[in-house]
DNA sequence: AGCACGCCGACT
DNA sequence: GTCGGCGTGCTC
């Protein structure tokens, strides 16, 4: 590793050692340019034929034909890259087993990072009188005047004084507009800790008390925020980011999911009087550019988005948020294995940074390290105003409760009229996308499955097609058995929320229903509006997926009805209890924020569940004890290390040999305590034709398995038609 | 990642 | 004869 402590400047000439986010995994050495480079810049080199981009690490390190060493082409005009941010993208890559380039590459994805700062023109009011007035004349005037200095572009100032440029033009020449130079990257708008005054109640002061004397020490602490839905928890952890902002410190605030952003906002504006700076995949390419740039040299104050601004260059980051920690779209399963939760925790013990963990169902990790006091915790109990949580009930299934077909009790339909006939709002939540998840063949019994997958095809009749919900392949509902070949005896087997919508309908005919569901392909506002509507009343009877349970607000809304409250229970995952504990509870949660006492409907087949009993029990102290002391026994997560390793390839026999000759090669790995399970096929067998090969390896808590396992992996030679993934702390774990 | 080099099959 | 398949290996 290139070592930097001593210089952080490189005249003309000498060697540097610089990181480019191409896949090489080792530095390269190369000649200072003649103005010279300091450590940490971001520099084009020249690679091969190509010029590619980079990040000087320190000094070169030699041993290189010297006569091959080619001279850095220039450097980037941002802010350089920061000591600590070096350290963390090292620790991570340290951590999850991923190159080092790879983890520059994360923290480069920005556009137009190696264009110069553009300029462009804004027209301002000036000090001369106009030789001659005109009416045109006059109305630029009065544009300006009205928007007290405020620069405008030019056909924006045109536009609004309904003139053409050239009258502006001429102004500029008597100097009663001037034209301004400014960066096309603008700072964002400062934000205002005091823009707006809030009422916190006690519990809520002396959280809000706690976070903030955090913020400003100046040094690392995390905290553990939880709050039942509707207890003010964003309130709260505003007051910190307003004390972050008072301390001249930048934050940033984690949501899970796009959609949450908009109303995010929204709220961040009435508190902060301006909008913040926003990160996540619908953000335009000039947004971000932009962004990346005011965030490393300080012209953004506030960050809100998604996992990725985690690699954003903070200049001084004092707060990190993460909202709805538990979310399981924090970790992500794809490309990068990460889980943006822990690398929060690990950014802000680098840079001196609170850390607020936000949830009302907490991550068992989380809740684990608050209760052994590494985190500290904060409880919101009551609720705001006069809301209070919901009547929970279960309705036992078993009893023959349900028709053939049918997948609403009648308890259930007699709850959701009372709503009808008062004007309340009624939510019937089923997780499962589509009309139905299993196609079958009622002649020879055969399911249709993926070609592709090991998975099942789920029929969407709402689109006419089945799909696979592992790799997105569709083919049409077949008529004709695609195994067997008799005609017309396919059947939709179980209910998906389009199946269940089509029983409601039939059920309420005159009810005004809206489906919720994460598959009807809508832009983040476009589903902000969607759900706006919504809630002010535009349907009786939302039938929603998981999407509802992440914190949207439906204040006319007093019955939850949980269709299938068995989903995720049984599986054999040791998180599933816990997911479904927490989906349950938020789900609830969504019924009587505002005024009325609400109530929840549990359909169950096993209402003798510690799971079910523990939600309606509202108990969830007792439930984290009975699932960290199963967890503690089975030496699992948080009470020990695992490691997920997925091969794959195109056949599966090759697949299984590799992952056999890993299990021969892991001596090292035994030696260190380490115990390794396998092979066996991973949880989705097989994903877009290639069949998946999973081993899995479990550590005592304080094991450094990471240098095992790296050496591990590279012990094997594979095909070059062969992956290995490493995962560490997977999600999944049987 | 790209891009070159290189060594074997079916085309003008 | 040569165009082009993608396997192997290099990039300071």
């Amino acid at each position: 590793m290139a070592d930097n402590s001593e210089q952080s400047f490189f005249p003309e000439g000498t060697l540097v050692s610089v990181l480019t986010a191409q896949p090489l995994d080792r530095f390269l050495d190369y000649k200072a340019p003649a103005s010279g480079v300091k450590v940490g810049a971001y520099v084009i080199v020249p690679l091969g034929p190509r010029q590619v981009l980079g990040v000087v690490w320190g000094a070169g390190q030699g041993g290189f034909d010297p006569a091959k060493i080619k001279t850095v082409i220039r450097e980037l005009d941002v802010a350089p890259m920061r000591e600590e941010m070096k350290i963390f993208l090292e620790k991570v890559s340290a951590y999850t087993l991923t190159p080092l380039h790879a983890m520059l590459r994360l923290a480069t994805r920005a556009p137009g990072l190696a264009d110069a700062p553009g300029m462009r023109k804004l027209y301002a009011l000036g000090p001369e009188e106009p030789d001659r007035m005109t009416s045109a004349r006059e109305r630029v005037i009065a544009v300006l005047e009205e928007h007290q200095g405020l620069p405008f572009m030019l056909g924006e100032l045109a536009d609004m004084a309904g003139v053409s440029g050239s009258v502006v033009k001429g102004l500029v020449k008597q100097g009663v507009v001037l034209e301004v130079e400014t960066p096309r990257d603008a700072p964002f708008p400062p934000l205002d800790p005091k823009a707006a005054t809030v009422e916190l109640t006690g519990q809520q002061q002396t959280a809000a008390d706690a976070l903030r004397a955090s913020v400003a020490t100046h040094s690392y602490q995390t905290f553990m925020l939880k709050g039942v839905t509707g207890s003010g928890k964003t309130e709260v952890y505003l007051e910190a980011v307003a004390e972050c902002l008072r301390q001249g410190r930048q934050a940033l605030v984690l949501l899970p999911e796009i959609a949450l952003t908009v109303e995010f906002l929204d709220r961040v504006q009435k508190r902060f009087g301006a909008r913040p700076a926003e990160w996540h995949s619908g953000v335009t390419m000039t947004e971000r550019r932009r962004t990346w740039r005011m965030v490393g040299q300080g012209g953004a104050q506030l960050i809100v988005g998604a996992r990725s601004a985690l690699y954003l260059p903070f200049r001084d980051l004092g707060l990190v948020i993460v909202d709805e920690e538990h979310d399981t779209s924090y970790k992500q399963e794809d490309g990068v294995l990460y889980s943006a939760r822990d690398m929060a925790v690990m950014r802000a013990s680098i840079c001196g940074a609170t850390v607020v963990l936000a949830s009302a169902t907490p991550s068992l990790e989380t809740w684990v390290n608050a209760a052994s006091g590494k985190y500290r915790r904060l409880d919101l109990d009551a609720r705001f105003g006069t809301a209070e949580l919901p009547e929970m009930r279960a309705i036992d299934l078993r009893e023959g409760q349900l028709e053939r077909g049918r997948w609403i009790s009648n308890i259930l339909v007699s709850e959701v009229q009372k709503r009808l006939a008062g004007g309340e709002q009624s939510l019937l939540f089923l997780n499962r996308r589509g009309y139905a998840p299993v196609t079958v063949c009622r002649a020879c019994g055969q399911q249709v499955a993926c070609d592709h997958c090991d998975a099942r095809m789920v029929e969407h009749r709402f689109h006419k097609h089945l799909m696979c919900h592992q790799c997105g392949e569709t083919k049409p509902v077949p008529t004709k058995c695609p195994s067997c070949g008799v005609e017309d005896r396919m059947a939709a087997v179980g209910p998906g929320v389009e199946r269940l919508a089509e029983e409601t309908q039939a059920r309420f005919p005159d009810a005004r229903i809206a489906i919720l569901s994460s598959d009807m392909a809508m832009t983040a506002r476009a589903l902000k509006e969607r759900i706006g509507q919504i809630a002010s009343g535009e349907a009786d009877i939302i039938i929603g997926t998981q999407m509802v349970a992440k914190g949207h607000n439906f204040p006319l809304l007093t019955l939850v009805g949980v269709i299938d409250a068995d989903l995720g229970l049984h599986g054999g995952d040791l998180r599933a209890a816990e997911r479904t504990f927490q989906l349950m509870r938020q789900v609830a949660g969504r019924a009587g924020r505002v005024g009325k006492r609400g109530l929840a409907c549990l359909q169950t087949l096993q209402p003798d569940h510690p799971v079910i009993h523990a939600i309606l029990a509202d108990d969830d102290e007792r439930f984290w004890q009975a699932e960290a002391a199963q967890r503690e026994q089975a030496g699992v997560p948080p009470f020990g290390r695992m490691a997920g390793i997925v091969l794959s390839g195109p056949e599966l026999q090759p697949v299984f040999d590799a992952a056999n000759q890993m299990v021969r090669n892991a001596g090292p790995l035994r030696q260190l305590g380490a115990e390794v399970f396998g092979p066996a096929p991973a949880p989705i067998a097989r994903i877009r034709g290639r069949h998946r090969v999973r081993l899995l390896v479990k550590a005592a808590k304080g094991a450094a398995i990471q240098p095992a396992l790296a050496a591990w992996r590279n012990s094997v030679k594979l095909p070059n038609n062969m992956r290995i993934s490493i995962d560490i702390d997977p999600q999944t774990f049987y």
